[in-house]
DNA sequence: GATGAATGAGGATTCATTCAT
DNA sequence: AATGAATGAATCCTCATTCAT
């Protein structure tokens, strides 16, 4: 075995802080490849019963490693629970980035995850798993989402809602009834928009209003992921 | 050896009855106290975990007699969520038997409900638990009960909705997210009353008769015995 | 309630006599109807693993009864391993009454045991079932039979075998694994007598005569009940 | 923070197979002594009840490792069964590796076979435990032995059978009927030669020639590891 | 950092048997 | 004699987590 020769000194350096960035990109990659994992086996009607040891055989990793990236099964679920919201949100919000209307925008953003459960099963159930095994039903980051828009809609009197607490669980609450619904494949091609309608009408939005709001077309979403493969 | 005089054919047959009807008795206090057991180790917050185990030694039961009753874990918890409901329907369903306006009964209905998780936190999180354990949120008997409320209030024009199933994952699910809430006891004390009106505005009810319903006083139930002892 | 009239002393007499007499009887009958059971529920594959409760309810007897009758599990095995071979045994037996030939009467001896295997799945499984759940693979009864046989036929120069043990072991043993491999539906028609030819071989029988013997035509056997229905 | 050396490439890749190396051994020695201790609670008459718990805590070994090697008590069975016979088949071939006489070499295979029986009786119980849990009485890697050897039998002439089936059975069968009298001390010493004249016989072998096989001298086997400690 | 062997507490279920009525 | 409710020891299996290498 022959000893390389040894770099000067300032090419050391740069070799360390090269290899710490590269460290930390596949640490990040690492991570990354055990949540989508996890979706996949949280996404479907079974999924709540997800293992660890199903994880990380779909991951083809470890189970030392996963031990290493994540506390324990909870706050793997959790780092799961944030990822799935937090990316279809980003994704949302920019796509209503000019949509000043509240309702309208309100409209759209409930539209726009309904039909999510439609057309993305994975995703779904992953959703419904992850709700349904936590705490609260509702992931902190979207209910502060909901929580600022629903704040917007009255400021200017577009919702008229005598406890916003209320509202967060009764939306929240039906939007996840009706994704079990959709899911199991019960629900006829309008059920977003139906859905939507009795929530307009709950936040006090004229019966007018509220149908214009969920028979105008949905804004196109950025190219989104399918989260199964 | 001499034998015992033998009882006359009827006084035989009247033994074997009566034997039966004893039998049958202690299989239903049996049962009933196997029930019971459930509600009280499901009624918590973790209650969700609730194993068979726990369930067999808080009622002070074998683990062989409770598979002399209950074919597993599962059939427990369905037997478990039927009566559950069944009891409280059967309350609610009697003190508004006078009651003929649609609204006002399901305005009743809903808030006893939700009234019931607030003073009765032990059935509060039974329900909730045998809820988010089976397969779809809402138990078929109360299905069926707010499905016939629904369509007489469709009938009368009381209520405008687009789609029955809409309204019943809508329903249910926004009355167990609110149950969430005040489970935890984040809730005002007119919680109920406020997700009340949400649901019947969304049911297409006239904001001043929402109103009017939901600060109706509440019909008297009969007694009703708490879950927890 | 009326009292009857008391019957003179003789007649009561005659009356705990035949009462005696019929309580017999019915014991007979309930022994029987547990028997039969078990042997239904021994006669298939998996029967060796049957139970007292697939017994009693195949039955229709109930549990306390069971043990009113037997000790136990083991008790109705042996009871059982008795009744499958006692009853064969007789009529081979008579039908085998005129047979003085010891060789011909062990060829047909054998042979009707092995066509009752591919006749009587029932009865076979049910005997190789209570063989291999017992300490040893042959009911006493059948091992003195064969014993007998045996012996005559050392008497008579018919056999010449080294040790009276190592051939009942044999015999047996081979018998045994044969109707396995005749209750897998794994033989041909004529499988019966081709082990049976390798047994007179063991025996000592000449070739000629051992298959002569195997090419007779079978005794009528008196009507024997199929075990199943 | 200072980095640590890394050592270079190739002996990265060197630590990593011998690791992997070396997990492998280990994984063997487990697996190996789940087998032994199974070998020596299925060594004795009662055997046959032998339950995963009795395995493992022979073995010293937590419940959650044995379901790691395997997937339930019948795949250890199979697993102690083919390592029963494989090692003592090996063992036994390797010695008869010179024997070309048909004859001679299926006598000796038989003899080892029943003396074996005799003076292990661990092992033997083993045998007998395994082969009458299982759905066929013989384990395939030795049919296949025996089928090679009946058939280079059939082809010399040494041997006469009409259906090469009924042979494995009756061999097989006949062995193990043997080995159970020989386990319950009841065999006279030169029991195995007297079954082994029988088996002989069956095959169609000439009574001097038999003789001759059984009386030889038994091949030495080559060291064989007691099974029990 | 990665690996995977080992752990053991915990859960579900079965079944022979007893015993009060 | 018959019944069937109750028992609890025994068994199988899962799975989150630890830790030596």
């Amino acid at each position: 075995m022959v000893a390389k020769a040894e770099p000067p000194v300032e090419q050391r350096e740069t070799n360390l802080a090269r290899r710490a960035e590269i460290g930390e990109m596949k640490r990040a990659r690492t991570r990354t490849s055990l949540i989508q994992a996890a979706v996949r086996v949280l996404g479907s009607e079974q999924g709540r019963l997800a293992t660890v040891d199903s994880v990380i055989s779909e991951a083809g990793i470890s189970r030392g490693t996963f031990y290493n990236y994540f506390e324990g099964r909870d706050q793997l679920l959790s780092a799961v629970g944030f990822e799935l919201m937090h990316d279809f949100n980003s994704s949302v919000r920019d796509s209503l980035a000019n949509e000043s209307n509240v309702t309208l925008r309100t409209a759209q953003w409930t539209r726009h995850y309904l039909h999510r459960f439609r057309s993305d099963a994975n995703w779904g159930w992953a959703v419904v798993n992850v709700s349904l095994s936590g705490p609260h039903l509702l992931a902190e980051e979207t209910r502060q989402l909901t929580l600022a828009n629903l704040e917007a809609g009255i400021a200017t009197n577009d919702f008229r809602v005598p406890n916003v607490q209320a509202v967060l669980d009764f939306g929240w609450g039906s939007v996840l009834a009706a994704a079990i619904t959709i899911l199991h494949g019960e629900a006829p091609p309008d059920y977003p928009e139906q859905v939507c309608l009795l929530i307009l009408r709950a936040l006090g939005v004229a019966e007018r209003k509220a149908f214009h709001a969920v028979s105008a077309p949905l804004h196109e979403l950025p190219a989104l992921l399918q989260s199964a493969e």
